[in-house]
DNA sequence: CGTAAACATGACCGGGTGGTCATAGTGTTG
DNA sequence: CAACACTATGACCACCCGGTCATGTTTACG
């Protein structure tokens, strides 16, 4: 929904407003981020930015698509791959928990942007951002589990969408961990000590994902 | 931390004020939340809600804890009877939260509150407002974890603090999923049939407390 | 009654907000 | 060169914010 002249843009300059609108925004939500703040921090007029956006909200929203597409974009290359030979659905699943968390560790910007949006209070807000949060999540994990149904691992009656809501719902919260001092105590999801770090993270997807698993012959 | 002019006042009057106050702030969260819109709503002048807080961040402050001591008190008859006659902790952690899930239903005023602190993104504001809540779970639940230590249902090496944060986290989420239409239809906390509206709510607090749980003999 | 303390009030303040727009470049054409 | 579309700019707008304070009103007490 930009403006033309948004994409006509030298890249450069693009880069910059959208970086210092991924801080603002990250750090102060949608109504407590400043449009003053962010042309200063690019080095922009503030009026520029209208030219680019038709207003505040237009501007955020596109913020926030364009971080979850980063991230979809990330995630792509372990979700085509598929499980590895041998290897479960269920820890299939969970080394994909484990490569968000990392993706977002390594990305404090695209953490706040997701902070900002699973936080969003305005109900209106809220929803017109996670919409298209949602559709990416659809796209990228519905044939996963399509494709565990398919070969029998989940059971063929298994709500998906249900499923996928729930799953959309759990993995910010894990990688805003950081953010709530005492969810990360409590999972220890940041400890540096070996692979006990995300056990907490798996045993909170296995409790969504096992009342729909199939037993094992 | 209110001023003694607030206490000395008509109680209807702080009534109003509390109610409009609660209202706003769970609408719109701290930052966005207006006192002018306060003031208006409760039919009394901006002034004088000066006179009875520092400023805006002691009113919400306020408001916050009183939501909380609010909450906790109507759940302290529960925490007090303990488990029934032959109810495991388990089952009885999972009544709780049904009451809690029922409260918070019935209370959409509290729930707002409840959900502006949750979803509270500045750093400062989420520890400072959420320290009071953190401190009344730990005076509710911390006795019923450690007398089932006690007891033997708990293991007698279980991080009870990080069971407490974890705990802490999750009970304001499953209240909050009516706001979320992905989780509400996913867990399906709020369907009307029956007694499966909490199962996938029990199902959650399951999975946290069951590494500790000790198989019964 | 008179005096004093407590409280209510809303005009007012400085400052920040999202948003506008006339103006001034800046290329890119013919 | 002239003409034209495009874009960058910051002064400016109306509005709202949290917070102040001089003034008026009510209450309590002697």
């Amino acid at each position: 929904m930009p403006r033309p002249t948004w994409d006509n843009l030298d890249s450069a300059r693009r880069e910059r407003v959208l970086h210092a609108a991924m801080a603002e925004f990250g750090r102060h939500g949608y109504s407590g981020g400043s449009l003053n703040v962010i042309a200063r921090e690019a080095g922009v007029a503030k009026g520029s930015l209208f030219q680019y956006f038709a207003d505040k909200f237009e501007f955020f929203a596109y913020v926030a698509e364009q971080t979850s597409l980063a991230i979809y974009a990330e995630m792509v290359p372990h979700l085509d791959g598929g499980p590895r030979p041998g290897e479960t659905f269920l820890a299939f699943f969970q080394r994909l928990v484990d490569v968000w968390i990392d993706y977002m560790d390594a990305h404090p910007l695209e953490r706040g942007v997701t902070a900002a949006t699973t936080m969003e209070l305005d109900p209106q807000v809220r929803q017109a951002v996670r919409e298209p949060v949602h559709r990416l999540y659809a796209q990228g994990v519905r044939p996963l589990l399509d494709g565990a149904i398919a070969s029998g691992e989940l059971a063929a009656d298994t709500d998906v969408d249900a499923l996928l809501s729930m799953l959309v719902l759990l993995l910010p919260h894990l990688a805003l961990a950081p953010f709530e001092p005492g969810l990360d105590s409590a999972l220890r999801l940041h400890a540096t000590r070996g692979r006990a770090r995300s056990a907490a993270a798996h045993r909170l997807v296995a409790v969504v994902l096992a009342p729909h698993l199939v037993a094992a012959p």
